[in-house]
DNA sequence: ATGGGTGCAAAGTGTTTGCAAGTAT
DNA sequence: ATACTTGCAAACACTTTGCACCCAT
């Protein structure tokens, strides 16, 4: 039940996230979307990530420092850069087995794993 | 250079954290800690997680919801319950190949990766 | 007219920090 | 003496919420 966005605030916000590729925090995507329409409250771009996410139209990563947000699809892992706190999306398929397989051996009924790779870019390797 | 903790406050946070199986929260340990002195204040709870972590004689879970701490010292993946925010030890084996693989893939010089599996735990299934 | 959405300011969490006083070596 | 640690309260970063108003069906 994917609905598209009622209103124009919740498209800036989707689009926002679109048009990155970096995995933006949400105060990221607040000025995104500010330097288009600077009418729009920062508490309504964090009520509508909250609605596309729930919708499906969105995914929060959950990083060591702060909630970030993707528009790509399909669930993955990600590369976390200590140095200054870059994500990226990490080159490994994600094996739906691994949560059946810990679902049995725990009891739990698995709905995802996230991971996180954290180390230092290229970038912040040099310095 | 693992140094033994220098002062009873340090020594108490540390105690709390090894008696408890269960992740606690920063929280959590203040009011363990609290339990037995209460003359301890919150930031010093919260200082001294921070300085045994930095020691390497605690570690620190990155969760959903909040940090928790653990004494155990080997690397390894967590479950969190999306219910009741319980969290285990997964039994899996931290692969460091995968580390290694990572690095020469991405140009990432990479410290580690953290796994947490997301579902609900047996006694949450059932409510 | 009804239900959802908005902006604003205030409140909420979880954690850190400035500071003056205290403690250990 | 020196460097480190404490308790307290205030500050912080990030996010959510109460409320009155607005908009679209």
């Amino acid at each position: 039940m994917k609905q598209p966005p009622s209103t124009l605030q919740r498209q800036l916000v989707l689009d926002a996230v679109k048009a990155r590729s970096d995995h933006p925090s949400a105060d990221q995507i607040y000025l995104d979307v500010r330097a288009v329409n600077d009418r729009i409250s920062r508490s309504t771009v964090y009520r509508n990530l909250n609605v596309l996410v729930r919708m499906g139209m969105l995914h929060r990563v959950k990083l060591p420092d702060s909630d970030r947000y993707e528009y790509r699809p399909d669930k993955h892992y990600h590369l976390f850069c200590l140095g200054c706190g870059a994500v990226s999306d990490a080159p490994l398929d994600y094996p739906d087995e691994l949560d059946e397989e810990m679902a049995i051996e725990t009891g739990y009924s698995i709905e995802r794993h996230r991971v996180v790779f954290e180390g230092l870019c290229p970038d912040c390797q040099k310095r």
